[in-house]
RNA sequence: GUGGGAGUAGCUCAGCUGGUAGAGCGUCGGUCUGUGGCACCGAAUGUCGCGGGUUCAAUCCCCGUCUCCCACCCCA
């Protein structure tokens, strides 16, 4: 192989993963600014920022965002924490196929094997380091089981031992080394065992809380969509369920997009009702959907089944005659849901924030109730939803804690991004107050005490660590973009005068040392 | 997980259904050892995504695979 070749295989191994992907400069400062909005915006409703960390225990999301989820049944990124190393080698030498079980030798040699890591998982097993759990001593105890069987059963040819090999095998596989842990997929859970956690019930209520970062899901990418994504979300835990605070969620992120000057923004509202009304709903749905199933594509007639609010959802322009026939959870909500429903919607008018309710939006999660709410905007494709949220009232109970009310949202910061793109110029690139062109071993020492300074009173300097031609100094300044250059040479160390160029239109003047800060900020202060 | 499109220099792309690659931009150097943007000259960077097949010969044709894009599923 030669060199280049071996240089290219180097980097071909390491690319960023399928579904991520490496922000850079300029993009960047679009980030900054989005995030920087936030957190301005949020601070004005009171919201404070919490930061939860990357995983959690698999078990919380499993049970807040619902076993049945895509989300929770493949989509995440799930392993399991141990420190037992020497276990899984142990139990690699069980697991992994054997060239034949042809002899009787081949018998007590994985029956030994077996023995070894029995052995060893008992011992950790009671040290504690692997977990202690029912499960676990289940197992163990089913391992050492078909072991004897298989011993008293003795070596009777291949064919008859194999199901009880692989039944044994299979139990060795099962023994648990540690905490089975996942990447977070989403943030409202994390949020809400921290609220448990952390007591927080004990504050004044409602709190109100806000995070930004990173989230993962295992998912085809696309665009707008990827297996490392951005979330702004804040989540309003505690004291009521009063409409205002529904109302106060929703004015809040519009605020913000209204704040980054967001095209196209649209805003829709609904209610799904409660666990005593939607039941009936969806029932009353199923049952309406059964009448029309000819009619419907293959997609639609398997949701039936599985999840018939998202019958609603459909695309498909075969099937929006026959949904537009079907009834609607608007009219047959409880009486409690049906009148926080028309409160929410009155407070949004007293705040001037307009909505347009939509009967169709449901939402995929399962802790969801009554008020749901999704916000889309330009330029996305057919991933056009930017934020979505709703209430979530039985979620802390649901996770060991107190009865509380909830109710919060998601941006996706991605779509945010892109479509804030869609509708505005590239950022311009950061450029420098001041490029220092500097000349000569004594200059260099003046440059060095120039940036230093310069960079104290906040001005952006730029430093050449080399000496430069003036001219090839000049030239670098001008493609950093830099407003001024700093001309430091033997004349101007000798002098105690020094040179300040605007590259824009050329201008230069001579001054003295203590004069340049002030000089600066009063030329920033009017170009800007 | 399913379907479609695409991968050629750092970027944007050209390359005749087969004869082992080019342009523009960018980068670096020079013309130019106290003055940038311009101009001119020069240089570096590619196993043409990867692997296999067909062929005397493959960037081009066939198969596989990876990645990206678009749509579906699902979801923010």
């Amino acid at each position: 192989m030669s060199e280049g070749a071996a240089k290219k295989e180097e980097r071909r191994k390491f690319q960023a993963i399928r579904g991520t992907r490496d922000l850079l400069p300029p993009e960047t400062a679009l980030w900054n600014h989005v995030e920087q909005t936030a957190n301005q915006v949020f601070a004005t409703f009171g919201f404070g920022a919490i930061r939860v960390p990357i995983f959690e225990p698999t078990e919380l999301f499993a049970r807040s965002i619902g076993l049945d989820t895509d989300v929770v049944s493949k989509e995440m990124y799930t392993f399991e924490d141990y420190e037992a190393t020497e276990l899984v080698e142990l139990r690699t030498a069980v697991v992994t196929n054997v060239a034949s079980l042809a002899t009787g030798e081949a018998l007590i040699d994985f029956l030994d094997r077996v023995g070894n890591f029995i052995l060893a998982a008992e011992k950790a097993f009671e040290a504690g380091r692997i977990p202690k759990t029912p499960e676990n001593e289940r197992t163990l105890q089913m391992a050492r089981e078909l072991t004897a069987n298989l011993q008293a059963f003795g070596y009777q040819g291949e064919r008859e031992i194999l199901p009880r090999v692989a039944e044994l095998k299979d139990a060795v596989r099962q023994v648990r080394f540690g905490d089975v842990i996942s990447l977070r997929p989403e943030a409202t859970a994390s949020v809400c065992r921290a609220y448990i956690e952390h007591g927080m019930q004990q504050l004044p209520q409602p709190v109100k809380l806000y995070y930004i970062g990173p989230m993962f899901r295992r998912e085809r990418p696309q665009r707008g969509r990827y297996r490392q994504f951005y979330q702004i979300g804040a989540e309003v835990l505690g004291g009521s369920d009063a409409p205002a605070i529904d109302a106060e969620v929703i004015e809040m992120v519009m605020t913000f997009f209204d704040r980054l000057e967001l095209h196209g923004v649209q805003l829709d509202i609904n209610s799904i009702g409660c666990r005593e009304c939607r039941p009936k709903y969806v029932e009353l749905l199923r049952a309406e959907l059964l009448k029309v199933k000819d009619k419907l594509g293959p997609d639609s007639q398997r949701r039936i089944r599985t999840n018939p609010l998202r019958v609603l959802d459909s695309k498909l322009e075969s099937e929006q005659g026959t949904i537009a026939t079907l009834p609607r959870i608007t009219d047959h909500l409880c009486e409690a849901c049906a009148t926080h429903y028309a409160a929410v919607k009155r407070q949004l008018e007293m705040r001037g924030v307009f909505f347009r309710e939509n009967w169709r939006l449901v939402r995929g999660l399962d802790y969801y109730m009554r008020t749901t709410f999704e916000i889309t905007a330009q330029g996305l494709g057919s991933q056009n939803a930017v934020c979505g949220g709703g209430r979530y009232d039985g979620l802390v109970e649901l996770l060991g804690g107190p009865p509380t009310k909830g109710i919060g949202f998601a941006i996706g910061e991605d779509r945010l991004i892109l479509s804030l793109q869609e509708s505005r110029k590239a950022p311009a690139q950061p450029g420098r107050d001041v490029y220092i062109a500097w000349m000569g071993e004594r200059a260099h020492a003046t440059a060095i005490r120039a940036a230093k300074d310069l960079r104290k009173a906040g001005f952006s300097v730029e430093l050449p660590p080399v000496e430069q031609k003036f001219g090839k100094a000049l030239g670098q300044a001008d493609k950093l973009g830099a407003k001024h250059a700093l001309i430091l040479g033997d004349n101007e160390v000798s002098e105690g005068l020094w040179t300040l160029k605007t590259l824009a239109d050329g201008s230069q003047l001579k001054l003295p040392e203590p004069a340049l800060i002030e000089h600066l900020r009063k030329s920033k202060a009017g170009s800007s």
